[in-house]
DNA sequence: TATTATGTATAAGAATCTTATGTATATTTG
DNA sequence: CAAATATACATAAGATTCTTATACATAATA
């Protein structure tokens, strides 16, 4: 599936819940995980991520500490203090979106 | 609430929802009726929506069909045969986008 | 009389993404 | 063993979608 463009705008809040959720990861790993909780149906390309992980970083969301593994390396990102705080935004954002988009689409669900 | 970056990509959606819904709607009635449904959480702005709206139509999803009213102008879309059709296909997509975000940030849902 | 509501429209710029390309090592497959 | 795939990062050009600002016009309200 191409990713339809609905996931526009959500990519830093699934990063963001990611690593509230595993406390490191790189970024390579993030694509996989995504990709495996949502059965194939989203994948998140490198020209996306990338640029995503180092915006964040750069507004103090994110720490990165590079290791070395197997002779590769590895960019692992955790969330900041102010990271951690900000998700909780992110992830009530979220939610609230989800619940206009249910009003929106399923008018008539309250009535169930 | 200013709209958070996770509505981009999904104005379309909502715009061929609602015209498959109420049949036909001028543009001020959908930034209206967006508002109703939301509680005011999301607001369409007329940038966002005009272009969209001609867009549409371009893309031959929908029809359009002045009319005069109160000495004002207003110009009322409708789906086409296509645009019917291929609302069913952005309503699967939204399902599958809600229900693969839901994955994300609520992996455990499912054990509830 | 001035503001708000109704109604449409576009242009400049921002934000987020896709697509393509580049570099490098490790592992698997033919 | 060679080629392809997987792992791992990165950026640049261009597309898409949006925000913000501006523009025009009529009707209703303060």
């Amino acid at each position: 599936m191409k990713n339809s463009q609905l996931y526009k705008g959500s990519l830093n809040t699934i990063i963001m819940k990611l690593l509230e959720e595993n406390g490191k990861m790189y970024g390579y790993e993030i694509t996989q995980k995504v990709k495996a909780i949502t059965l194939g149906e989203l994948q998140i390309t490198e020209g996306a991520l990338y640029p995503a992980l180092h915006k964040l970083e750069a507004e103090g969301l994110l720490d990165v500490e590079v290791e070395k593994v197997d002779n590769r390396l590895r960019k692992y990102y955790k969330l900041t203090e102010s990271g951690t705080k900000e998700t909780v935004n992110r992830l009530a954002e979220l939610e609230d979106f989800i619940r206009n988009m249910q009003s929106l689409v399923n008018p008539k669900l309250d009535t169930i």
